[in-house]
DNA sequence: TTAGTCAAGGAGAAAAATTATCCTTTACTT
DNA sequence: AAGTAAAGGATAATTTTTCTCCTTGACTAA
């Protein structure tokens, strides 16, 4: 049996709350979805769930991605080459992708090791870095 | 005076011509403008051409970033929070982006190093780290 | 429990972003 | 100078995202 600092994680509707967001079974079955699925799309999760939902609309997928994302729950991920994907959001990591079918793994590590030694023991071929650092500019504090 | 191979990095008809490109006027503008201003969008080049070509369209742009893409003349930055952004390709780099204003600052250092160090340097408030590499993967290959 | 209230959902329009089509123009080749 | 294939322009069509307006329902507190 896992802890029940396990278990909460996968209490939506109480994750949900503790942001002020209402846990609507929409919500709930959006953060199901990403759970499962990991790094996932808007159009995917669409089709995930319409079925649970006959009338589910696709602006309700956006509208919570906007607001579970202002509540830091979720993350919208930018990968060059793909549509936007979106995960829940956990410890800060890294993405490790495929030019070819997309998928994307997770990988921790300290930006200060060599990324040759993760994407190797991966057996990812490397082929492209994209690092990009955000905060506020000295000109806008 | 700079150097023959200081220079000819601004002959941008040389550059289209090597990758296969006709040296349209238009296209020597929008390369033109990307060296002057750097990270831009796609909207902002339009803006700074269309005076130049009156009947400049918009499909232009786009087909024509695309085009140069695939010769890996342009690269496309996907940056959170922000329109996409392209800049002329140079050398591997990384970059620095305010959330506030939007602005992008080319940063060159080893990924090994430590990014607090860089984002002190410039006087910039790190908030966040966006990392990805990308390849292809075990299953791909 | 049961109302009351405000957030959230659904339907659809609208807006924004991107791509495609089709014809004309033009850069490059010979 | 002529021929050809690529590129541009105009416009439509898609695709993606956001908005409006009304209805529904989750949460609150009696
Ligand atoms: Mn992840
Ligand atoms: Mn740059
Ligand atoms: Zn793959
Ligand atoms: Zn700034």
């Amino acid at each position: 049996m896992g802890t029940a600092s396990e278990l909460i994680m996968y209490d939506y509707p109480t994750l949900l709350r503790e942001h002020h967001l209402k846990a609507t079974p929409q919500r709930t079955a959006i953060l199901q979805v990403m759970a499962h699925e990991g790094h996932i799309s808007i159009e995917m999760i669409y089709e995930k769930i319409k079925g649970l939902f006959p009338s589910l609309s696709l602006a309700t997928i956006y509208k919570n991605m906007i607001a579970m994302q202002e509540q830091g729950i979720v993350k919208e991920l930018k990968i060059a080459g793909f549509k936007n994907r979106y995960e829940i959001q956990k410890q800060p990591h890294h993405h490790m992708v495929c030019q070819k079918c997309g998928s994307i793994v997770d990988v921790e590590f300290d930006v200060a090791q060599a990324l040759e030694g993760v994407s190797k023991s991966h057996g990812f071929e490397l082929k492209q870095i994209d690092l990009s650092i955000s905060g506020i500019c000295d000109k806008c504090r």
